[in-house]
DNA sequence: CGCTACATTGACAGCGTTCAAGGTAAGTGG
DNA sequence: CCACTTACCTTGAACGCTGTCAATGTAGCG
C-alpha cells in the first residue's frame, strides 16, 4: 500500500519542501505510487560506508530516509572533490551513464529506498507523473551544481562558508538559524568548498568572531546574522 | 529531406566525434529525421550578440552550426561566471525549467539550428532514438559540468589552463595540437576559470617559458608538450 | 596616424596553503 | 574514575599564488 510506502518522516515534507529532492511521488496516484512500490527496496548504510564507489555499475536509484551523505569525486592524483550532501528525501543515482561518475559516502548512520535504475526508466515510460518528477528532480540537481561551480571560481572562502550554511538551512530537514547540524566534517565541508581544512577553521573563527555564527557545539552551527549570511553567500 | 536537414560541416563528424554533442540525429532514420525537420529553424548571431538572456523563456533548443558561443551565468553582484564554451555540433537550452538559468553570448558569428523545445519533446515521446540522444547529451553536458567543478576547486591556475586546452583539443573542430585557435578573449577564459585576465596572462606566460605551449599568434595556441599538459590537465 | 579594445607586465598586498604544534572531545581499558 | 589513545579541530608562522592597481604594449580599424 502507498501509505506505507511513503513512510511517516518523509510525508509531512512534501507540502513543506519545495526546494527538496522530495518529488518523485509527486501528483502520482495511489494505483500509480504501488505500482512504483514494486520496484522499490530498501537498505541501510553505517557512517563511513561507501553505498557505491566510483565507476560502480549504475544499477540503481536511491532516495535518502534518514540520515546524510555526501558525494565525491577522486581524481588520479588522490585530491578529493565533494560534489554536494544530501539529506532525507533527497535522490541519487539519476543519470544516463552506464556507471556512476561519483562514489557516495555515508556520513551518518542512513536508511535509502533502492530502486532498480532500468525498471524505474521502464515505468516512467508508462506514469508521466512519474517521468515529470524524475526529470523536475534532475533539474534541481543541475542547478544546485550551477550554484556550487558559481561558489568555487568567484567567492572568498568565508563566503564559500555562508553559501553552505544556507544550503543547509535550506535543504536539512529540521535546520532553524539558531540550530543547524552539521553532520561532515571540517574536511569534508573543505573539500565540498575548494579549501583546506585550515581555512575552514580559520574562516569559521573569522565570522564567529565577527558575530555572524556561533557554535553551541563543535557541530552544531547557530546563525546570528542571517541577513549578512545570506548576503555572504548570494550567487 | 533529411539529407538537406544535417549541413556537409556537421555531417562528417557523425563517426568522428565521440566527445562532441552531435548526437541528437544519431542512429535516426531518414523519416525520423524529416520528422525532426519540421521542428527546426535556422539563425544566426555576430560576435557579441546575446542568443538570449539569463531568466528568459527556455522556448527552443539550439545546435550550434558553426562558430563559438560561451555559456555565462551573472550573479546579482555582477561578478560572471562561464560555465562553458559550445562549438559545431554542440547543443543548448536542453532544460527542463521554464527558464533558462544562463545566457548565451556569441564569441564569433555563429549559425544556430533553432528547435522548438515543446514540440522537440513531443517529438521525443514519439521517436525513441531521439529521446535517447536527448539523455545522451544531457549526461555529457553534466559531466562536463563535473569536471569543470572538480578543476575549480582543486586546481591551480596554470592547470586550469592546461585543462581548457585540452577540453579545446578534444572538442573544437579542426584543433590540433599544433594549432588550436582560440575564439575567445582572455576575459572569457579567466571567467571560465574563476580567475583573473592578469593571472591567465602570466600562467600563459609561464607555461610558455617552460616550453609546453607556444603563440604563432596571440590567438593561435599551439601546445609543444602535449604530454605534460595533459598531465596538469588531468581530473 | 591615432583611436580603441585587448593583452602583458610590474609592484605590492592579501588570501589561502603548507608545515608544524597544540588543543579538544569521545571512547577504551586499567 | 582516570590515564591513554585516537580522531578531529584550532592556531601559529612562513611562504607563495593570485588579486589588485597601474602602466605599458600590441593589434585591428577607421
Amino acid at each position: 500500500m502507498s501509505t506505507i510506502f511513503i513512510p511517516k518522516h518523509i510525508r509531512p515534507m512534501h507540502g513543506r519542501l519545495a526546494y527538496n529532492d522530495c518529488a518523485l511521488f509527486h501528483d502520482m496516484t495511489n494505483v500509480e505510487l504501488d505500482t512504483l512500490e514494486s520496484c522499490a527496496d530498501q537498505t541501510k548504510c553505517n557512517a563511513g560506508d561507501y553505498l557505491f564507489r566510483q565507476n560502480a555499475p549504475s544499477d540503481h536509484v536511491y532516495n535518502v530516509i534518514s540520515g546524510t551523505v555526501a558525494i565525491e569525486r577522486v581524481s588520479n592524483n588522490g585530491r578529493r572533490q565533494v560534489l554536494g550532501f544530501l539529506f532525507p528525501g533527497d535522490f541519487l543515482g539519476i543519470t544516463n551513464s552506464a556507471h556512476y561518475d561519483y562514489a557516495v559516502r555515508s556520513l551518518t548512520k542512513t536508511e535509502l529506498y533502492k530502486f532498480n535504475r532500468k525498471r524505474l526508466y521502464t515505468l516512467a515510460d508508462e506514469l508521466p507523473h512519474l517521468k515529470t518528477n524524475i526529470a523536475e528532480i534532475s533539474s534541481r540537481i543541475f542547478n544546485r551544481i550551477l550554484d556550487q561551480l558559481y561558489i568555487l571560481g568567484q567567492k572568498k572562502a568565508h563566503e564559500r562558508l555562508c553559501f553552505l550554511f544556507m544550503q543547509l538551512l535550506e535543504r536539512l530537514p529540521g535546520a532553524r538559524p539558531d540550530r543547524v547540524e552539521l553532520y561532515m566534517t571540517r574536511q569534508d565541508m573543505a573539500d565540498y568548498l575548494g579549501l583546506t581544512i585550515e581555512t575552514v577553521s580559520r574562516s569559521l573563527a573569522k565570522l564567529k568572531a565577527d558575530g555572524l555564527i556561533a557554535f553551541p557545539q563543535l557541530n552544531v552551527l547557530q546563525i546570528l546574522d542571517i541577513a549578512k549570511v545570506s548576503e555572504l553567500a548570494d550567487t
